[in-house]
DNA sequence: GCTCGAAATTTATCATACAAATGCACCGTG
DNA sequence: CACGGTGCATTTGTATGATAAATTTCGAGC
């Protein structure tokens, strides 16, 4: 599932580099050390070094040029939407600020993804929603609950038959798993939710985008007042 | 502007690789020749051709593994929205189909945009939306007016403060201008599309988020009219 | 037949050397 | 003194060869 791999030495710089930059703890225009003070830093050979630096570069965060170094990009070049990045940020943010564009970005992509199913489903695909929220139905615990929660999420995604809007919203979905814990999300929604799901079946059952796209604007309108009453009482949050 | 760098050696290679295995020439469990072999078969060092990986590796098309090799990752692992691979899969996609989803993309960002904009815009970043539109006016011919319209487009999404948006909006349009050329795209709109942009405009100076909505999506309704109308008749596409 | 371990293969990492690019200072010239 | 070209220094880019680590595979021993 993650992006870069731990395990890899080069995957250890990767993610020290690309956290100080996206923290700000390198900031835009810094140049970083010479490849070869850089390396010794690290403790890596200079050739596992710029395995990594090229990563980093692919990912817009800096930018090499010989005889005057690596510099740190300006913003608007990095890849904001990669999993790392996102990821980086999502490890050490402490304003809410962050966390209310995620979930404006799953605002956007659901409804428009639950249109897009209704429109385009194909047979099978329309059942693997339905599988889903029988799932739902079925579940006993929170836990059970939040994993058929997500699978009937994805199913509509799949249905959408878009690979872009599939990859978009699990790269958000992602990041914004690393600050709900998923049964925190779910748990409270468990009884009235239900019905909600249901609409947004049967719209793309009928093949009714702007029904689809209604009833699942609403469920995600339920779903954050639900999680903002929550808030004011007691646990949120993660990391 | 482009992600990978087309001067260095191993950003050759990177493209190379990149665009065989997206456009299906190397497919998803295909183990990649050994790294002595392929770096000989490319014409590289073995270490130009690591680096190369190693960046195919972070957009999620391979994956390597000692002993086993360098395999071709399944497309659900792909990051679709990395402007790379998105260019390579646009460079040679004989299909139609992968346009429209685009243009999908398009048409879920803008309107949602253009809402959030009216919402939370500042005063200066009204402005610039302000300062667009009047380009707009006053453009006397295609270019100047396909440029303005770009500037206008952007203020809106500069407008959200929501860098997931505009990195997502500027990944999409930057496929799809491979696809149209700009003029092409907005030379027959020049007429009737300037009293949209000015709902919109007017619509984020109130703070009105639904008005500002649904007048951009009644543009680029209209916009997508006039395209289809015009393919009928002559060029529309470049390559 | 099963388990455990040695061997073989491939990537991972390292060290070193050289090539290429480019900013910058220096020098010559008008 | 201003200006432009030219060589030098510095840093990244590339190549080569060697060693380490991981992991599959296969065989030996029980």
């Amino acid at each position: 599932m993650k992006a870069t791999d731990s395990r890899n030495l080069h995957g250890h710089v990767i993610r020290e580099l690309g956290k100080r930059i996206v923290v700000g703890d390198l900031r835009p225009g810094d140049i970083l050390p010479r490849e070869e003070v850089l390396a010794e830093s690290m403790d890596v050979s200079r050739t596992a070094l710029r395995e990594a630096l090229k990563v980093l570069s692919a990912k817009g965060l800096i930018e090499s040029r010989p005889r005057v170094g690596t510099r740190v990009r300006a913003t608007h070049f990095w890849n904001q939407l990669d999993a790392d990045v996102l990821s980086w940020r999502c490890a050490s943010m402490p304003t809410d600020d962050f966390i209310e564009k995620l979930v404006e970005m799953r605002e956007i992509i659901e409804p428009a993804a639950a249109a897009a199913a209704a429109r385009r489903r194909t047979a099978t695909q329309l059942s693997n929603v339905e599988l889903a929220y029988r799932k739902m139905e079925a579940a006993r615990d929170p836990e059970e609950w939040a994993a058929a929660d997500l699978s009937f999420h994805d199913a509509v995604l799949q249905a959408t038959g878009n690979e872009l809007m599939i990859s978009l919203f699990s790269v958000v979905e992602s990041a914004l798993g690393m600050f709900f814990v998923l049964s925190a999300k779910t748990a409270g929604n468990f009884s009235y939710s239900l019905p909600h799901h249901l609409k947004v079946l049967e719209a793309i059952r009928r093949k009714q985008p702007e029904v689809a796209r209604k009833a699942m604007q609403s469920m995600i309108e339920d779903s954050l007042a639900n999680l903002h009453k929550k808030r004011k009482g007691g646990s949120k949050k993660a990391s």
